[in-house]
DNA sequence: GTAGCACTTCAAGTTCACTTGAAGTCAAGG
DNA sequence: CCTTGACTTCAAGTGAACTTGAAGTGCTAC
């Protein structure tokens, strides 16, 4: 199979040159081998940038999926530190899964609205889609760890 | 019904009172009222808040979620906007859900990778899912979900 | 009356994920 | 030989979404 340019792939994946450029440079892309100094890519490359934007899309950032794929890179992974990651990414996503859902249903009846009473009636669909709001998202997304930010300053009750 | 300080909204949503401000500065609250120069909100914010939280999350922007609530805020919305947005953003969430269900099948497949195959596991996993299908992504090149909880792990690169 | 704390504003800083620009290299075509 | 165009590096810039810091105000408790 022919290796590839960084133009061609960028064309094929439709992203940006300067975007592999930037992917290799914090390792989410191993460094392809060069013909007089350029980039010659083998074409599994492509495989690797789908997965990594349906990731994206699902909203793995670009420093995780460094460690998620750190085992197709070089084989060489902290097994602990993976499985934990894909544990707790799949937490997640479930409640990804959930809020999109509930997204969905609160746009589709917003889409149901009359111009007339639009302000009256997004504000009754608010009502019915943040009452049954409670549990989802107090686990994972804010509370436990924020490594850059040590966030008690603020806000303490007396 | 009684009305909360920026200290207990923040509390109660379970952000900073300094999102409060920078929610408030592009218009995506309502300013309060104040007492003594200090705002004070009624607790209907709180419905507000939890709505804009379900809708970060499916992948809007604050920019977005300022046109869609700007009926709620004034009740002068312009409504062919307001109804674009709406159905585009529809048809951004099925996407979303499509790439979030794959992502989700993918994290356990590789959850079922053994430790001592897993390179070769995940490339197969890998082969599997990208070949399945073609990437589905039309409409917005740039991932949509960017704010998740930036996850512990990561962070150390030679 | 003064300590303490929650609040105020405004400007500047941070992170993420790229993008852009400047300056230079290389191979092919006219 | 000269131009063209795709490539190279490295540094700096961008936009979104906040966060942090400095400096000051106002209420309550001791």
């Amino acid at each position: 199979m022919a290796e590839l340019s960084i133009g061609e792939v960028a064309r094929q994946a439709g992203i940006r040159t300067s975007t592999l450029r930037y992917y290799e440079s914090i390792g989410l892309l191993p460094a392809p081998h060069r013909v007089s100094g350029r980039r010659r890519y083998d074409a599994s490359v492509l495989q690797r940038l789908a997965i990594i934007r349906t990731a994206q899309q699902a909203g793995f950032t670009l420093g995780e999926l460094r460690v998620l794929l750190e085992a197709l890179i070089q084989g060489s992974a902290p097994a602990e530190e993976w499985q934990a990651l894909l544990q707790h990414k799949l937490g997640e996503i479930e409640v990804m899964l959930t809020n999109i859902r509930r997204m969905k249903s609160l746009l589709e009846d917003m889409m149901r609205c009359e111009q007339d009473y639009l302000a009256e009636c997004i504000y009754v669909v608010g009502l019915r889609h943040s009452s049954t709001e409670k549990i989802i998202n107090h686990g994972n997304a804010k509370g436990a760890i924020h490594r850059t930010a040590p966030t008690e300053i603020e806000n303490r009750r007396t």
